[in-house]
DNA sequence: GTAATTTCGTACCGTTTCGTACATATTTAG
DNA sequence: CTAAATATGTACGAAACGGTACGAAATTAC
């Protein structure tokens, strides 16, 4: 796996993980049908029909551009989520570690790939199927962190608690992308995670 | 005002007023940049000089229809978050009516124009900028209803509370547009109302 | 060297886009 | 009945769109 065959024709120069990047960015930025395929190759650096090859049509990579966007931000915020310690501070953590993908580093907040633009786009079926599935990961792995967090609360209890902080984090991207700064929605944070945990706690 | 005073050339034969109906449920189902002035122009029966006429260009006509549905919306549902009683009550029945408008009649909810769509294209000030309006308008409602509710309460815990009932309804309309049922809306919007209210109680 | 193979961008195609010029229709003023 | 005024849609134009055919470039196999 380390060592590549060396293939036969001319080597391939094209750097599509990072031209995915500026996928993301740009889609992040502008929604799905505001971007152009000339927006994509000017920013990628790559030729429209070399962004044909490497991820097929628009929407394909859109879809993409959805999952690289969820596998990062999956690598970089579940951890603090699923740490150990008191539910509070986990939830907290987690809030900024995704507020701190959402503000990018920006003056204009791209918010949230997912959560912010696709749900304007889910005329397209295979957006909407993974909006939802995006929904529904962060749905579940909240249950699993407060059913860890209080293994004897009530089922229907936890999802509640659960769905409202998914909840807290759909809307961040939508207060982001209105002009809220990123200070305002961690504290916004921080108060729905004691929230949370008050619901939880108050048997 | 009630007798016009019957202007000078042809009269108007259109009605505007259904026609920013149908401009709102097309902007709603399928965002903005993904509609057309022609996909508008034959869903309002309007021709497309007409609707510039009537309505500007494209992006004042999203504009329009923001504040179109807005205004909807504050008349059905802000009564109910209004009204005597509970503030429980008043919560879980806003939010009732405001999932009747999310989805509407169809199969496929078209959930929110401002909060599920307009996040998509705040590339554009004036749709950020109503955008950022219409959060900040239930953001104060919901303050509102709850200092009237709990006078005494401290404003910080207020502000907290405020914050999380309005994101209850940002989130909704993403997970509208995602797929889920009004009914499984309903209840998480009941819950979040009780915990809300267990929230402002917990003096 | 030459042929086979793979990668890449120029140049092109048909369609759709937004926006408007202009002719036509329908009314009132005189 | 004629002229002025207002409303409306046809028909057009320039630009941008997504997508691809095809030739040039760069490598390995022999």
């Amino acid at each position: 796996m380390t060592e590549s065959p060396r293939k036969r024709g001319r080597p391939a120069s094209i750097d599509t993980q990072s031209a995915m990047h500026a996928v993301v960015e740009l889609f992040r930025d502008k929604g799905y049908a505001a971007v152009s395929l000339d927006d994509l190759s000017e920013t990628t650096g790559l030729s429209r029909p070399s962004l044909y090859r490497a991820f097929g049509n628009k929407l394909s990579m859109y879809v993409s551009a959805m999952n690289a966007f969820g596998q990062d931000a999956a690598e970089l915020a579940l951890p603090k989520l699923e740490a150990e310690g008191d539910l509070e501070a986990a939830l907290t953590n987690f809030f900024d570690a995704m507020l701190g993908i959402y503000y990018r580093d920006s003056d204009v907040a791209p918010g949230c790939l997912i959560f912010g633009t696709a749900p304007a786009h889910v005329d397209e079926a295979e957006i909407k199927a993974r909006l939802n599935f995006g929904i529904d990961q962060v749905d579940s792995r909240m249950r699993q962190r407060m059913e860890k967090a209080f293994p004897n609360c009530e089922s229907s209890r936890i999802e509640t608690a659960a769905r409202m902080a998914s909840n807290t984090l759909i809307a961040f991207s939508a207060r982001a992308k209105a002009g809220a700064t990123q200070q305002d929605l961690s504290e916004i944070g921080a108060e729905s995670a004691q929230t949370i945990g008050l619901l939880l706690r108050s048997a």
